[in-house]
Formats: C-alpha cells, structure tokens, sequence
DNA sequence: TTGACATCGTTGCAAATGCAACGTTATGGA
DNA sequence: TCCATAACGTTGCATTTGCAACGATGTCAA
C-alpha cells in the first residue's frame, strides 16, 4: 500500500498476526480443555516440564512468556491435581523446583501426539510457506525488546 | 521434530504464532497508546472505521475480532471522546451507525502514518520471508472455523 | 559479620476480557 | 394481522490477566 493510501487495518501485519495467533491457540486450546481439563497457562507449564526436568518458576516465566504470577497459580493447580511436583531447591531455598509427576509426563505423552498431530495438519495448510513461516517467527522471537 | 521425539513447546507452531503476536502487538500499542491514548480494541475500531464508512457495531466485531461487547464499550469512550460518532441507523433501527468524527479522521491519518512506519520496520526485520509470512497469515486466516 | 540490595515465589487487587441475558426491533410464515 | 423467532447493541457478571507489593532468602562489599 502506498503511503497515502488510506491506511487498511485488514492488511496490517500485527492485526493480522493477532488475528491469526488468536484463531488457532483457541483451536488447539478446545483439544486439551477437552482432554485434559487443561487452561492455556497450564498446558504451556506442562508442556515445557515436559523437555526440561526440574526447573523453577521463574525459568518458565522467562521462557514461556507468562507472568510470574500466572506460572506459580498455574503450577499450583497442576500440583492439587498431581500432574506437577513442587519442591523445595536444594542450594538455593527461595527457588521452587517444579518437575512432572509419573502421571504428568504419561499425559504429556498423549498431549505431545496430539500437538505433533495438530502441528501437522497447519503445516499441510500452509503448504511451501510452512518453511518461511517459520524462519519469520524466529526472527521476530529473536528481536531484542 | 520425529514422531518419538519428546514434545518441544519453543517449536510447536500456535505457540511460536501467538508470543510473537503478543510481543509485536505490545510493541505497537506502545506507541498509539502514547500518541494517542488508545487501547487495543479502541485502536481496532478506530482503524476499521478509517476505511470502512459508516458501519454497525456487529460489522466491526465479524471483521475484527472483537467481542461485540468490546465494541460497543470502545465506541462509547471513542464518542465521549469526541473520535466516533453514534448514530441511529435509517433503515433499521436496531443498528448503530459508527463514523468517524473529522477528529477522528485526523488522528487516524496520523495513527495510519505510524503504522506504516511500523509496518515497514517489520518487513524490513524479516527481510525475504515477509511475502511468505503475509501469504501464511492469508491461509491461516482463510480457514473457516 | 553485618547491612544494603537483588531475586524468588506468592498474593492482593484493579483492569481487561468473554459470555450470557436482556430489552428492542425486524422478519417471515400462519 | 399476529405471533414466533432471530438479530442487534448494551449491560451485568464471573473469569482471566498483569502489575505491584510483600515476606523470605541470597549475595556482595564494607
């Protein structure tokens, strides 16, 4: 569009990102709430205790893009329905080290299938431009805030 | 990633999809919230009217991804404002015909230009993978629901 | 050793969000 | 014409979210 051009909201990029973010995260988050009971901050913490052991909260809320607030509620929760250990660190007691339960990586195991699964058929969707998505979110991830 | 690989959230697509969502929105929010004391959904509005004459409140929530709740609470501060004009419609009257005000039209000049700028800037961070990024988001967005 | 300062996780709280119900108006068939 | 049904915009309300403050712990330099 040139720049006198009356400026559309429909081609914008971070409209048009949110838009599309928005669409699929509640596509998927339909799947886990069904089969799961899981919230999207749940699923997010199970699913990176998932490939990363014992870790704290604070790792997860650098790394997953929640608060600290919704990480510790979210661990919390998981822990009363015993997918999610919480312990006290060794060295350093004002860390919590929070790590899944037997039953927690057995449903990450079914959870993970479907992820697999659900990436696929957007991959199928997008066709050649499946690749070129992805080096532009990892440039726009890599971007300094 | 293999079918028996542990799962990985950072290369799992929705979640990829939806922080760079959140980090660019913000981003730019930043910048119509200090120019012009918008929030998100106000912004929406506002930039769906630039381009879009009169229309309804139920217009605007199909197009943009707003709760109709957010849009009739967004056009009622707009209007306080002096931005957005609230009108009863001819033909029927269960409508609300919203218009930008020639405030409102000055300001989104403005706020257009910014974007624009901010537009640029992104193309210009993903370089060679922003047509496909834009075709991506096409898909994406094509899909019905 | 002590004291100032930073970091961790939790909690309180206010704002944003999304859903559902409501009154009002329109539509279409009996 | 009249009635049942649907669509519109607003509002109330419960949930979610993000920020800020707090107590507890750790660090580092004087």
């Amino acid at each position: 569009m040139s720049a006198h051009d009356p400026f559309r909201l429909d081609l914008f990029l971070p409209y048009r990102l949110s838009v599309a973010a928005t669409r699929i995260s509640r596509r998927f988050a339909e799947r886990y709430a069904a089969e799961a009971g899981l919230s999207i901050p749940e699923w997010r913490v199970m699913a990176h205790l998932n490939h990363s052991g014992s870790v704290s909260v604070r790792d997860i809320h650098a790394r997953v893009n929640l608060d600290k607030s919704m990480v510790s509620r979210a661990a919390t929760r998981l822990e009363q329905v015993g997918l999610v250990s919480k312990a006290g660190h060794d060295q350093d007691r004002r860390l919590v080290a929070l790590e899944l339960t037997a039953k927690g990586r057995e449903l990450m195991q079914r959870l993970g299938r479907s992820a697999q699964a659900f990436q696929a058929e957007l991959v199928a969707e997008l066709g050649e431009d499946a690749e070129a998505l992805d080096r532009a979110l990892a440039r726009l991830g890599a971007r300094p805030d």
